[in-house]
DNA sequence: TCAAAGCGCTACGGGGTCGTAGCGTTGCCC
DNA sequence: GGGCAACGCTACGACCCCGTAGCGCTTTGA
């Protein structure tokens, strides 16, 4: 059972976060956050005498972990790791966090700190990912995973945050597909013209047939 | 000569630009405008009503433009694109801009309308290089135009925006490098050990030679 | 059970910003 | 050189937010 305290913190930080989707950082008030929560804004600087200890936290709490695919086939894991880290930063709401945290880490060293461990994390998965093709010989072992991973993200976060498209499967599989023949990678299935909207899990069965 | 209008009108937008650069979009306010500039605030909003409508004016005014190459190789057009581009948004402030005006477009259909043009007019180099390129048959035909120019534009930007690192030209000449080979381009120069800090004058007399 | 820890509430002075009004002053153009 | 448009200045009430103090009340845990 969670405590008094532990029940103001949990609201506090749903809050801050939801609050953090509407507004962005620099329109967060504790105000604002104490009268959501329902918790006394006394409360909340007992918890986080600052701003930034508040926010920091928060985000943190909505790190997601995305598991890490290794059926062995490098395009496959890429198109699924690349998938579900999608589908985490959508829904985890950060997409919309992200810009106004890009922003406040220009001028905050704690908040640039938070942005450079998250950019971090994120990238662990498609980092393994490759190394472990690198150990298989699958990936040319000269290549630069930092590069690589930069290569695959790039386009993929483009789109998510400059252009407010949704990204469609299609332009995954693109995306993977040229960058690995870029790198020297045989790519075994064809960037057929992918039926827009058929799952991951269609085209899986559809390759183990 | 310029009218008196015209001097408080380039006073306030330059003001403007400088503490956007400085402060982002949220904490931008008229009050500090006025006192940067040495306008008066009646005068600011004698002229733009909305703080929405100064940022666009003031941010439109910072748009540079990027020359076209075309000297009929499209790997080194793209490469002295690409690197024109990031110089032309580094010097010009936009960097620390774009974050802050990204958030804010997320809340303000104005600041997205703003952000859209800008993303437009600044692909417009890249996508024309790719379509002489197209036309002269170096690129496969059946190449989307946009989806190659965020292919190779995504890399940088994430480079930019979320990592702070500073663009070298090693990077760039990957990217490219990477891309265009993943898309069917034989790539004349190969992407070899690049000594990072080699400008682009040294490179370009070594594939001379 | 009962003390201690922690929460909720109210209130405070201080500061920044908004957008407008009123009026004096300057500069532009005919 | 004179009239008018545009600027500069001051002031205003309203609002929001900051961070802290003081105190009563609830929960916790020994």
């Amino acid at each position: 059972m969670a405590s008094r305290s532990d029940r103001a913190r949990d609201a506090v930080l749903t809050a801050t976060v939801e609050l953090l989707e509407e507004v962005g950082v620099e329109r967060l008030s504790i105000e604002k956050v104490a009268s959501r929560s329902g918790v006394a804004k006394t409360t909340i600087y007992r918890h986080w005498p600052t701003k930034a200890d508040l926010i920091v936290s928060a985000v943190r709490g909505v790190a997601v972990a995305v598991p890490t695919p290794n059926t062995g086939d490098v395009r496959a894991d890429l198109i699924s790791c690349i998938r579900s880290l999608h589908v985490a930063v959508v829904e985890s709401g950060m997409v919309r966090i992200l810009p106004s945290l890009l922003d406040a880490a220009q001028r905050d060293p704690e908040v640039a700190d938070l942005q450079d461990r998250i950019h971090d994390e994120r990238d662990v998965p498609i980092r393994t990912v490759l190394e472990l093709a690198q150990l298989r010989g699958d990936l040319p072992a000269g290549i630069d995973v930092d590069d690589a991973a930069d290569l695959l993200l790039g386009p993929l976060m483009l789109r998510t945050l400059l252009t407010r498209e949704s990204l469609d499967d299609a332009f995954v599989a693109l995306v993977v597909d040229t960058v690995l023949r870029g790198l020297g990678v045989e790519v075994v299935a064809r960037p057929e013209p992918v039926v827009t909207g058929v799952g991951a899990a269609a085209v899986a069965a559809r390759r183990r047939s």
